[in-house]
DNA sequence: TCAATTGTGGTAGAATATTGCCACAATATT
DNA sequence: AATATTGTGGCAATATTCTACCACAATTGA
């Protein structure tokens, strides 16, 4: 599949994750504690380094008290 | 982690995968055939037996002509 | 009736995420 | 100055997804 869009999907989660821990003024080691996550994997996360699973995602937004859907709510292209 | 909450959660988006496939009048191998994507995959996915990467919700958002954020609009209460 | 399609279940190997840990430079705090 | 915290990177072991098949019962259509 298209290697670029996945990555840049990746990368834009990330962001969007960053935005929801800075928003609560938390650190990784903190967020990672709420999550049951290591700090080093959140910080690869907001790099956009991994392709986590759903699961994962739903751990996070635990942690950040959000629901799933708006971890994903950032605009997006399809096509490009 | 809370193993009912997130077998719960890939079921939620197994219904709400399969509610756009429906809607869309496609089976599972037309949509296979759009995602890249083997159709018992994605049959697997539907029932919520599998934890999958998002990067296969973005093959199948993309195969669906949707935002990947749309797959996951589905209610779902955290604390439970 | 015959052929095609659909949903489902299984398998096996390759690829990748997860988990848990350590270490370090840079920055912030006391 | 000394200490604590933060973000980052790497590593090994385990678990899981991904990929690509095959097979079959049930349903649909010609």
């Amino acid at each position: 599949m298209n290697k670029e869009l996945k990555q840049q999907f990746q990368t834009s989660f990330g962001k969007q994750l960053e935005k929801f821990r800075v928003l609560q003024g938390l650190s990784y080691r903190q967020l990672a504690q709420r999550c049951d996550l290591d700090h080093s994997v959140i910080s690869k996360i907001e790099k956009g380094e991994v392709n986590i699973q759903i699961g994962t995602v739903l751990e996070l937004a635990k942690g950040l008290k959000a629901h799933p859907k708006e971890l994903f709510d950032f605009k997006f292209d399809l096509d490009e």
